[in-house]
DNA sequence: AAGACTAATCGTAATATTGCGATACGATAA
DNA sequence: TTATCGTATCGCAATATTACGATTAGTCTT
């Protein structure tokens, strides 16, 4: 075993537990975060900035890439990463949602 | 390798990560739901609600535990737990906040 | 005390993630 | 063309996570 057992729960269950696993290595939060920084286009500058071998920031674009956080385009040699405003505002108003189910929450324990 | 270099970035970093992590599962994700639909302790019926072995749905009870998210408090045989709002709204306000510094985001590639 | 029930923990196996060196691949420069 | 630069991918090793059977520990009932 090992392997997540997603067929037992919802669709939604599984979309928010991939989104938060996106978000979930702090290498990735600081590429975000970054990028947001920069509010544009950002090309090359990365793997300076972040302190982990290339070989290693590249994996974590990719997952942010395939999470649809971020889009590369390429721009001459080197890549161009921004932040998709699209998918970022639609994971700001799953996750909000999720946690705002809960805004009359009773402390009973 | 494999373990997370945490010491390359700052704890804000680490603190979106960490919870992130805490949410990166969907059984994670039903047992909150879960409780916050019940909006009241929840004595005992999580291991037939999730579908997961009972060692299992302890393990995930455990790991929200320490992420502070839940807390449970010993009713007589069985366990009641809840959600603990307090870490809820911290963790809705941080990672909202984490989400709204790219409002006005350029989509430049 | 003995049995039944609930939940935590232990031990272990399977799978996933993280990290990096080496390599490959495409674009630019000489 | 050849060299160089930037990035992606491959392959591997180390660590983390997920899952569960078995056991343990506690409470309640009888």
């Amino acid at each position: 075993m090992g392997a997540t057992k997603s067929d037992l729960f919802t669709k939604q269950q599984n979309d928010i537990a991939n989104m938060a696993k996106a978000l979930a290595h702090p290498a990735r939060i600081a590429i975000l975060q970054y990028l947001v920084k920069k509010n544009a286009c950002v090309c090359g500058d990365l793997v300076e900035e972040l302190g982990l071998a290339q070989a290693t920031t590249s994996q974590h674009l990719k997952e942010l890439k395939i999470a649809g956080l971020i889009q590369g385009t390429i721009e001459g040699a080197s890549v161009c990463y921004c932040i998709n405003p699209k998918v970022w505002n639609q994971y700001h108003k799953i996750l909000g949602t999720f946690f705002t189910e809960v805004q009359d929450i009773k402390s009973c324990c």
